[in-house]
DNA sequence: CATTTGATGGTATGGTTGTACCACAAAAAT
DNA sequence: ATTTTTGTGGTACAACCATACCATCAAATG
């Protein structure tokens, strides 16, 4: 064999321009020419790596999705102890609400590949299906775990309450991500929730809150935009 | 004048013919050709009544957003009393649930949009801001009036209670487009959360849940796919 | 009747996109 | 030393897209 090039090394590389590009101008926008400019390289070499564009956006996906669980796993293990229960599931579902711009770059990604597979069959939504499932069986654990230690209310179900959480925290993400809540408000609701699955006297309320003062406003002022990040000049066409 | 033709119903009937174009391949895929051929006139007509795309997709965005407004609404009137805040509540959060294949359809490209706005500039997300902050603010009413009842839980703060309301409900009609639930799985989860909120004997369970039996199964069987609806053999170029 | 004007069809055009094709260099294999 | 193989660049091409332009028909107004 001649030039010694490591292939995957050169596949992420060029994964990793197209996910800067998807993150600029969103994940419609991306094209083998601006993929092949943002890595630097020509767009032959793109489709060396990569025979058709769909086979790159799968890449790109698998890859996005994989990075997923490493956040996730990441963020736990941050937070030192593995045996709180309270603390891994805050720090699982905060995961999903971006605070940085890279994060928010990331999230952006993953929830436009999450809408186009669902119109588009060649990104049948593989990726997506498992990580919820193991994220949710992953909570109904944790939960147990805490409901048998104490620290959660009992009178909770543990499968119901896993996909509540999801749900709260998906949706959450979702709204920072449009703009709708600052990244603190969403992260403060989440608090308060998990507040009352958790009612150790920790930062739960237990009584009534003070009327008028519920704590800091939960939304923006219309016409306010919670994420002023740059808005490139755009398409649409 | 001569001919004489209602420019409000024929531009209409084009917004329609986008909004059934984008329900059957994605939003992204919609181009003044398909609306055309949808709508059975000519590419020159959807010029004239929408002079360019970007108007077009914009104002198919402002009715989208309005009948989603009129879909509230009907769906809290059907319930008939209109003073029974957990009726209610639960009217509105349930209409984010697709159940059949028009609401999926709907909700896809209410989605669609949602998640587009975020990265094309010409689409400043109005009307996907102004939307949620009245829901919410409405909620947050319903909640108080429940609490003055004595119906909902007297600990909990209205405000961020609202939060995690929409949020349960964006996120559960989000998994359920994604494949990830059924209708019933979400539409039962949800209930049952309300169910914590309103601790009335009507739905709530007040025990501790069985062991190994907690209500339906909330998530599927991995690989299965929860909405077996037509996918087309499609593009992703 | 003439003419203006609104509604519509058809087509040309400039640009972009994904992909196929051709060429070539360099290193390994023979 | 020749041949094969692998990495890389450049370019051509067919399809498609949004839009601009040209033409026409019909109706209402003068």
């Amino acid at each position: 064999m001649p030039k010694l090039v490591d292939h995957e090394e050169r596949r992420a590389h060029i994964i990793d321009a197209l996910l800067r590009s998807a993150a600029s101008s969103g994940l419609h926008s991306v094209t083998m020419r601006s993929v092949a400019i943002e890595a630097g390289v020509s767009v032959r070499l793109v489709q060396y790596y990569f025979d058709t564009k769909e086979q790159l956006l799968l890449a790109a996906m698998t890859r996005l999705a994989a990075r997923m669980g490493e956040r996730v796993q990441h963020r736990v293990r941050a937070t030192g102890a593995t045996t709180d229960p309270r603390g891994i599931i805050e720090a699982v579902l905060l995961e999903a609400v971006p605070t940085d711009e890279e994060s928010r770059a990331f999230h952006l990604i993953y929830t436009e590949y999450a809408v186009l597979s669902v119109t588009d069959p060649a990104l049948g939504g593989r990726p997506f299906l498992a990580a919820p499932d193991e994220m949710e069986a992953f909570l109904v654990a944790q939960l147990a775990a805490a409901q048998a230690a104490g620290t959660a209310d009992p009178h909770l179900d543990p499968r119901q309450e896993a996909v509540v959480l999801l749900a709260v925290s998906a949706g959450l993400g979702l709204s920072v991500l449009l703009g709708q809540r600052t990244a603190e408000a969403a992260t403060a609701v989440l608090h308060y929730h998990l507040g009352r699955v958790f009612p150790g006297q920790g930062r739960g309320r237990t009584g009534p809150p003070a009327r008028g003062a519920s704590g800091p406003p939960a939304r923006l002022h219309p016409g306010q935009n919670a994420a002023p990040f740059p808005r490139r000049p755009g398409s649409l066409g």
